[in-house]
DNA sequence: TACCCGTACAACATTTCGTTGTGGCTCGCT
DNA sequence: AGCGAGCCACAACGAAATGTTGTACGGGTA
């Protein structure tokens, strides 16, 4: 493909076999190679050099995307000017949103979304990080939640909590609930088990609410969780209010704000503060300009005590 | 990369190397090629098949999405199962304007938008039609125009005029200008000259409304062109009203509509009867949908006839 | 402990790839 | 018209790569 751009672009095999520090034969071969694959003449040769056909000229923009997408999968992960990696509990959180409109605000900076294997503790994120193998990750960080030196946090989302429901759901025309209105109710959140600071979390809500969470059954993917609670009438789940931004409203679902209080939960960035990629501080600088209102009144965080629960 | 993807996907290098019809060794070889190229560890062997690590997630979506535009690279010439391949005079016309719309409605199709080199008369693009390099064009077909056997051409498009000024051009604050009112004024399209029937529309219109068109200069690229409007007080072009939704509105140039009557430029699709491609059929009953109002009143189009000039 | 499964290493055969050498073609100059 | 310059294709050879068979190593598991 390089040598087929190459060749394009000087219009004669000679001059592109001297860019590419190789002889005119080689390059000839090469293309023969090419035309030979593809079963299409690329080039009309002439006595004075090459002159791409119509199918050369079609496969022109494909072949310079290909070398496009080459370079970015390459600089995605050759160490030391890779692109910007940063892991996600799961895409459909407030983090991912976060990096979205980084990237619209910032199309120039490459960054890597990566959602490190489910059973990642924050402690196991951390050590990622650490490694380098990440260059920052979005947690949540209990208070005692021990930090190693030169590891930094800094505490950049409130994600705030909204109840989904079917249109059968008791609660399917309210404006919004408390918090208190759904003792007894069932809420269903499958796949939320032994998951470190995110049960924690969980445990400590449903102490503080007398709420009622099912964590049954395997989690048998997004769509099948949707789909039952459209069709149920007391099912319920709570979801964070940045996944608005992330799914389709295909399903008839109601979205309905948690008031009184509202219950965040509270995400740190976590990196290596001797991190030198450039795009990290952007990034930073990025999350400081939409820092969240300082905690007010009519809010329930965590305390992350284990004695709570 | 397919080596790759394919260990991934499969857990393991045995399993992959099934896949792929090679031997298990081959595969470990492969991906040790490519971590040493990389310089980054991909999988994490075990004694149960191969993990990806951290990087080879990350690389993951970037190999998938080479493997996809190689796909698409190949698929854009194979013969017998390329993409539809449209040729239009240049990119900044109504045929662009309408290929854009088209595959807005029907992105699954694949298409192919590439632009004869500019000596191609109509006569020369209906060669490229009847060879079959090309699957269709839009030109102007005058009536006088010899069309082969087994080529259809069908009259989808009117593309009225706008006059293109600069800020202090005496036409740059009108609401819209008649021809009749552009005699005498300066209106300046390099490049065109010796075009076929381009040329015959234009000299048609020079003689109906007795306008003065410069062809002056060569092209130095569209930039220059509308640079030197901007700055200018008596130069003026004429551009295709499809061409404000390809241009950014970067200049200080304003866009007259033309009316009493309204300049058509009218262009046909050109294409083989027997022409088997089945996204053909699909693009041809789209431009039906969007087929131009039937001519009338208050618009000038060219009768062609070289009597006229 | 003995296997089973999966990967890595080694040796060898085969294919691919790049180089040198050469011929043929076309354009432009004399 | 003849000749030289410039460019591409084909042939032959050596080097490098790639794939295969054979084998060793290591971690789960019965």
């Amino acid at each position: 493909m390089r040598t087929f751009v190459a060749a394009a672009d000087a219009g004669q095999f000679q001059e592109a076999a001297a860019a590419l520090s190789i002889t005119q034969q080689a390059v000839s071969k090469r293309i023969a190679t090419l035309e030979k694959d593809l079963e299409v003449r690329l080039f009309t040769r002439t006595a004075r050099g090459a002159r791409l056909t119509i199918d050369g000229q079609a496969f022109l923009p494909h072949a310079r995307e290909l070398l496009r997408v080459a370079e970015r999968a390459d600089a995605s992960i050759r160490p030391g000017r890779r692109a910007l990696r940063v892991d996600v509990v799961n895409r459909r959180t407030a983090p991912a949103v976060l990096l979205q409109d980084f990237h619209r605000a910032h199309p120039d900076i490459e960054l890597d979304v990566v959602t490190l294997s489910l059973d990642a503790y924050v402690d196991a994120a951390i050590a990622a990080v650490e490694a380098g193998t990440i260059d920052a990750t979005f947690r949540a960080v209990p208070p005692r939640q021990h930090v190693p030196d030169g590891i930094r946090t800094d505490h950049v989302i409130n994600e705030s909590h909204e109840l989904l429901v079917g249109p059968r759901h008791p609660f399917a025309n309210a404006r919004a609930v408390a918090p208190a209105q759904l003792t007894g109710h069932r809420i269903w959140m499958p796949g939320l088990d032994d998951r470190g600071e995110v049960t924690d979390y969980y445990d400590e809500l449903v102490a503080a609410f007398g709420l009622r969470i099912d964590v049954v059954g395997p989690v048998f993917g997004n769509e099948t969780l949707l789909d039952e609670i459209a069709d149920s009438a007391d099912l319920a789940t709570l979801v964070g209010e940045s996944s608005r931004y992330l799914w389709p409203d295909s399903y008839d679902l109601r979205r309905i704000p948690i008031r009184n209080p509202t219950l965040i939960y509270p995400m740190s960035l976590i990196w290596r503060d001797d991190n030198p990629h450039p795009a990290l501080n952007k990034f930073r600088d990025y999350l400081d300009s939409r820092r969240p209102d300082p905690t007010d009144a009519g809010v329930w965080m965590p305390t992350w005590d284990r004695r709570a629960v």
